[in-house]
DNA sequence: ACTATATATGAATACATGTTCACATGATCA
DNA sequence: TGATCATGTGAACATGTATTCATATATAGT
């Protein structure tokens, strides 16, 4: 079947004839590493959670301890920490603890001006 | 053990005297409808994936046949046709049709914005 | 020390998602 | 029409992830 046994894994997908050798070279060149692009990718995986964009959105205005936040999203108070815990790993909020109280705010400026750019997006 | 019992599903997660109400009130009215903040997400996992931004990343330069995409990612053709079905009904890429090849480009001004953002973001 | 309260977290569960495999579709050419 | 090639797609599979439940931790007050 394949003439062109004998290259193993790395055996082309479709005959290379078509292949148009300048651009796929031009493209190889200028994408970033795997490891960096895994980052962007992972970066954007935070967002691509609505329980996360309104916490995020939430403390757009200020400070806010975790049980507002269940106020606020209507959600239990052990889902809200999970997800906090996600965006405190991603250093996207921070915290401080006062008493028995812990209060989440954003760590991060650019976080309302991406979540805006998509929001525009979405709005047409 | 809950003095709180015959709320059912509507109790409170937390004692609501530590609620700071304004701070909730404003988060609450300022929210987006949950309709768009799912638009928001989706949109953000789109952008998920590192497969996905390598396509729309080698989409930067110029139209890139299925075959050619694959070389750059070096991945199966099946694996880049289904990415390329969700950029498509994402309305983040467009294609055209030459023959047996099919030419994939970008759909939208904005993406090489969004991801530069990202990229900045994680190289600190 | 004991109780109450706010938050954190591990395990279990249900669901979403990316890749592969096998095959279908659509186009070109003999 | 039959063969070949580029691409599309459904199903299976494996992996990832958000929520819930139960429980742990931390702090304050009595």
């Amino acid at each position: 079947m394949n003439k062109k046994a004998g290259k193993g894994k790395n055996a082309e997908v479709c005959s290379r004839s078509i292949i148009h050798v300048d651009i796929v070279r031009r493209a190889e060149k200028s994408l970033p590493s795997h490891e960096i692009l895994f980052d962007v990718a992972d970066f954007f995986k935070i967002f691509g959670d609505s329980t996360r964009i309104k916490i995020l959105w939430s403390l757009f205005f200020s400070e806010m301890c975790v049980c507002d936040m269940c106020a606020v999203l209507r959600m239990e108070q052990s889902a809200v920490s999970h997800q906090l815990r996600i965006l405190k790993q991603s250093r996207l909020v921070k915290y401080r603890r006062d008493g028995k109280v812990v209060y989440y705010s954003l760590d991060d400026n650019h976080v309302k001006a991406i979540i805006n750019q998509a929001l525009e997006h979405v709005k047409e």
